[in-house]
This record gives structure tokens, sequence and C-alpha cells, in this order.
DNA sequence: GGCGCTTGTTACATTTCGTAAGGAATCCGC
DNA sequence: GCGGATTCCTTACGAAATGTAACAAGCGCC
């Protein structure tokens, strides 16, 4: 298997939005100087498109855009991305704060900062984020065993099934991405399908086959959700070890 | 070896670490009234001897400590528990802020500092490390449940009902700005449409969809309102949790 | 070759969700 | 109040998306 996924490069990715692009640019030119890749956008719609191409590992985000309520989101993010969130606002009441870190966001910071210090809390992020983001063979989710080593599932009585190569693809991409959304083409572009074809029905299928050994109840899936019209979600709560 | 078995876990843990008593107070009250447990101390010497036999998921600490370099304290901390390490200190300098981030702390709080900024900022460190499923996908309005992990509602009584996607993305609109007006633009921006001539129907009938699961009088809503040629209003008490 | 396993393909059932159409509610000017 | 126009609600329908069972092709192994 040479499947290596050029879709994901060493350098984190940093998306930043903001509607002022002075600000853009001092935070581009700070983030990039210090070694992560960065993607600018002014709008929201525009930074919602690219998210379903891209998955930058942590979101600056202005809170007062023109376009769009920036806390709601924030809050969209939180749910379905996996990618650290830190907020960037002028509006420096404790209250504000306050709702900002409880939609999601796992940081705030106020207007005006210095770049050196959002550079340091970006790190901050990653530094977490990575640690659990290390590839291992081995992940524990809602009772279950995954052994990729030996493609074996084992549940919380100890009794195991294999699993296939295709499956391990996939299950392994759910549970490197827990709780956010994995949309269909993003799939099948990691997992080397031919991409764009619109009679793929081999995912649907690998899914299916995923959905049953892990005995999910096919009216009312609990770990593989379907979003129709956009992809899966993964719900669970994965440790790699 | 630690045994790992936090099958059921407790309230999470938070140390605080700071040498004025009036400070350890102020921040124990805060946290145990939101639900955390907390462990005291004044001194780094008590707080290394104590973390031999606990496991904080959190740590508060002052750099202005007596008995050690705080900054040393945190990077031994960084490096060797895996705590979520938040900085609380009197020095405001970009650069004290920048080493202390780089030095491995999660966090760095200004005093003096707000208790419920705080406690969010605590709330969204142990959201990250244990990537928990049931924070801020659940919200409470009303007797009813909203599950959106599951896309599940519940009733007072336990009874449930299965919502779709884009019920979904309508009903989370409406929990995260309640009693406040949304425009139909705004709608639409939200949920993704390219506003189109005759879509504004398809927001109706999603709006209908969702108004039927939730068990509207169709001539007294008291949840969904509709205000003629504006937009909606969702009336209701919600908590997210 | 024959067997077992994996995996894509096909075919059909089911779900989702936008669109159309008719009716009800609301607003406005009188 | 009273048309009339606009806006909104609801039902029904159908196109598209998805689930999955059954079949077939490919592959390794004996």
């Amino acid at each position: 298997m040479t499947s290596n996924t050029p879709s994901l490069p060493d350098q984190p990715l940093v998306a930043i939005l903001d509607d002022e692009a002075e600000i853009r640019l001092m935070l581009s030119e700070a983030l990039e100087e210090a070694g992560f890749r960065t993607q600018n956008f002014a709008r929201a719609t525009e930074f919602e498109a690219a998210l379903k191409s891209t998955t930058p590992d942590v979101c600056l985000v202005d809170l007062g855009l023109p376009d769009k309520d920036g806390l709601a989101l924030v809050h969209r993010l939180a749910l379905e991305s996996g990618a650290a969130i830190i907020i960037i606002s002028g509006r420096a009441q404790v209250q504000d704060r306050v709702t900002g870190l409880e939609l999601g966001a796992d940081d705030y910071i106020i207007k005006p900062f210095d770049p050196a210090e959002v550079v340091a809390r970006v790190r901050a992020r990653l530094r977490r984020n990575r640690n659990t983001a290390k590839s291992s063979n081995t992940a524990r989710f809602n009772g279950w065993t995954a052994h990729f080593d030996s493609y074996v599932l084992v549940d919380e009585t100890g009794n195991e099934t294999p699993f296939s190569h295709a499956e391990g693809e996939v299950l392994r991409l759910f549970l490197e991405s827990p709780r956010r959304l994995i949309s269909r083409a993003r799939m099948q572009e990691i997992l080397g399908g031919a991409a764009g074809e619109s009679f793929d029905r081999a995912m649907d299928v690998r899914i299916s086959r995923l959905r049953t050994k892990l005995r999910e109840d096919p009216k009312n899936p609990r770990l593989i959700k379907t979003i129709y019209g956009a992809g899966y979600i993964f719900l669970g709560e994965v440790r790699w070890e």
C-alpha cells in the first residue's frame, strides 16, 4: 500500500478569518514566520466554502464579521470541525469572553493583540492536539478496541471480530477525526478511489459493512452518522494508545 | 503503571496553586460552584508532594510563588503530567505570556481576573483534553432536549423523535439565538443555500417540519414565532450542556 | 481448479428535502 | 370593515441521496 496522503502536509495549517486586510496580513506574516501555513478569508461564506475541501488545524476567527454571526459560526465549527478555535475580538467584556468560550472556542484574544502572543497561543493549541494525533495502531472508543496491526475489533466482552483492509481505512479515518464532519469528497480522496465519480456506491457499501461490524442499529446509528448531502460524522470518544 | 480506569468520570479535579489565600478562596468557590472538585495549595512544595498521589485534570498556577520558580514548575508539569496548565499571573507583558505559553502552559490569565472567565477557560481546556462527547451538543429548552450528536429530540416524558440534518440546522440556529429575531436573509446565508428565488419556500417547509416535530399548535406557536415580513423568533429558555 | 475471503457493482428499498400548488394569515389603503 | 396583494403554512409529489442485499470479479492459498 503506497497511498500516501499528500493532502495532510507536515506544517500545521492555520485559517485566518477577519474582514480587515491589515490584520489578516499581520497574522499571516507572523504565523508563516513561525513556520505555519496560513489561509486567509475576509468573509465567513468564503471560509465555509473552503472548509469543504481543506481541514485547518487552528482557526482564528474575528467575531466582528459583517456577513455572519461570528458566534454561531464558532459554535458550528466547534461541533463539526476538529480544529482548535481561537476567537479574536474587539469586545473585551468578561461576558463576551465567557460566552465565546462556552460556545466551543478554545481561546479568546482581545484586540489589539500582539502577533507574538497569537503565535504562542496557536502553538499551545497545537501542542495539545498533536499529542492525540500521533499515529498509533490501537484505538479505544465506546467499548470497542480497534487493533490496526492485527485488523481485529474487540468488544467490551473480549469478543473479536476481524475487519478488512478497506474497512480499516474507513474506520481509521473516522477515528482520527471523531465528532467532525467528513465529506464524501474527502473520504474518496483519502481512500484513493476514483474521485468525483457520481456512481461510486462503493463508499456507501464500505460504510454499511463497517456499521454491521460495529453492530449499529440501522434505524438509529450511534457511532457513524450520515449527514444527508454532506458526508458522515463519527460520534464517539476515541483514545489512541 | 497508573490504573487507567476512569470508567465513570468523576467531577474533574482542579488544582489551585497560589500563595494568596484570598485568591485561592475566590477560585475554589467559583470552580466548585461550577461543579468541579478543587485542591488548594499555597506552596509549590506541597503541590508537588500532592501530585504523587493525585492527578488533577487542570492546574491553575500562580507564577508569583515565593518558594520556587513558577516557570520551571510549569515546564516540569507540562512535561511530566497530562494535566492542562493555566498560568495566573500579575505580569502582564506580552513577553511573559509568550514564554509562559512556550514553556508548556495551555493558557495564561492576567490578574486581576474574573472568576467566571477562569471557569470558562478551565472548561475549555477540559473539553479539548477529554474529547468529551457531551459538551455543548445537547440543549434543553421548555421541556425538550435536543441531542445534536444523535439527532434526537426528547420530550419531557422521554419520548424520542429523530430529526434530520436540515431540521437540525434550523433548530440549532434557533437555539443559538433564542429570543432574538432571525431574518430570513440570515437564515438562508447560514443554511448555505445560494439565495434562490423560490428557495424561500424551502425554508418555510423546513420550519414547518420542525414545528411539527416540536408539536407546535399551528394557531398558537409557542416556540417558533413568525414575524410577518421579517423572519422568525425562537422563544424559549435554552440551556446548552 | 476449487475454496474462501475481499471488494466493487448492480438493483432495489428507503430517506431526505426541495418544489409546486392551494389555502390561510397578515398587511394596507380605502 | 373590505377587497386585494403579499407573505406564510401545509400537503403532496418527485428527484436525488443513501442503505443494503445479492451477485460477480479478483486474489491468495491449498
